[in-house]
DNA sequence: GCAAATAATATGTACATACATTACAACATT
DNA sequence: AATGTTGTAATGTATGTACATATTATTTGC
């Protein structure tokens, strides 16, 4: 584990020097903004030469893990989420890039009957039966994530499946349900009972709430879903051009 | 513009040699499939080394302008043109769509010393001075936006123009400054006491904030804006595919 | 004629080196 | 105590070189 290059791998230096950076990214003490080594120095440890080594910082910083700075050196960039518009991923998965490990817990699956909301989405009775997921998420001591979902009959869902892994991979594998498109609304909220009882944050606090509508290939609606998120642990960004 | 390549001008050789790339990217050409001469051939045509020009190449690559294979070469990666996911406009245009009135009061505008995060983004020295325009925005007797824009010098406003049309036609139309891009963040925060003041709101109270970065066509810094919007006036909403 | 061996060609990996630029720190000057 | 100067430590820019690897094209052998 000291110098973990394997110069005899035939994974490439740059990409095993990728590896042991975000190894590196995760670790409480560079999440906390605590600098790097220089890149000469990195280097010389890992017995490998800066141009490579650059390789692989240069592409976490593109990624947005890393930021540089002339003479301040490399730090973990500010944890902010994002959503990019292009490319949306699950939480878990964002978050696992990020370098920050979350943990679900209180994950509750229930079938209930859908409020006038989701039956509208989903086109469906109000007599109907749906599939109710919520999770609580963040790390043990703190979480910052609440969140519910309401799955579309029609995916097929009994309950039983593995809400541990990312939601749209097991929807995918275990349900060739393949979710193609989401609307999503954005807006700030004063945290009610309920939501300040689950982010443990005092009443009334603001929470940034996100409702999103997931539909698959076919348009067709498949999971409703709003979530509940900790004021200062989650930014939206979007990028857009006309 | 054959082969546009500066040394003596102050942006890196790199940089320029991305900005080609893009140009070549938008031909007509490229676009139906040709394949980019060969690294050697264009670092020999550009004068710079193959490590620069792979640079510029990679970065275009893992933005997923451009795809590489060995033996055959670099060509344009053909999946999407343009990502128009959403368009966007400015705050009177998307009120109007909603059906409601909306007037501006409270309008100032000032030179003032721009903070770090707005000198940074704006590229300019702390010691310039940027127009700064305030907005109040909402009925008469109930606001629910307040905003801060900070104009980059170069757009060349003067503080004396008629911000009450909307704010990019006005630029477009009277400094020939088009904003084709933006990056927007949005999070949640409580209202302190300035803005609670300005909403007529209690300190604490949940509000929207929005950060924005525009930039024109060349991807120079234009405008930074932040707004600050009742929590029950204003929903976000994004539509994104993948 | 067709398959296998071989050559050619483009990107991929890796290193060494040199100098530029920037931002901060320490020191000196007024 | 403010202000200017200089040093220095980090990233940034740029080049040259060498060999590896994957893919396509060509030649060779049967």
């Amino acid at each position: 584990m000291r110098h973990a290059i394997d110069h005899k791998s035939p994974i490439p230096l740059h990409a095993q020097a990728e590896q042991l950076l975000r190894n590196m990214i995760s670790e409480e003490e560079y999440q906390n903004g605590k600098v790097f080594p220089n890149e000469i120095e990195l280097a010389k440890v890992l017995a490998i030469s800066r141009s490579t080594l650059r390789q692989a910082i240069n592409k976490l910083v593109f990624e947005g893990l890393l930021v540089r700075k002339k003479r301040s050196g490399t730090k973990v960039a500010k944890s902010v989420v994002s959503s990019k518009s292009n490319n949306w991923l699950s939480f878990s998965q964002e978050m696992k890039l990020r370098g920050i490990t979350i943990k679900n817990f209180e994950t509750q699956v229930s079938w209930v009957l859908p409020d006038d909301e989701v039956a509208d989405f989903f086109e469906i009775k109000a007599e109907r039966q749906v599939l109710k997921m919520e999770k609580l998420r963040g790390k043990p001591d703190e979480p910052f994530v609440y969140f519910v979902s309401y799955f579309h009959p029609r995916v097929g869902l009994t309950g039983e499946e593995d809400f541990k892994m990312p939601l749209y991979e097991m929807l995918e594998h275990e349900h060739s349900v393949i979710a193609t498109l989401s609307k999503e609304e954005i807006s700030a909220k004063a945290a009610d009972g309920f939501i300040a009882n689950k982010l443990q944050i005092p009443t009334g606090s603001p929470v940034l709430f996100r409702k999103r509508f997931v539909y698959d290939h076919g348009e067709r609606p498949i999971e409703y879903n709003v979530g509940f998120y900790k004021a200062d642990s989650f930014v939206y960004t979007v990028e857009s051009s006309r």
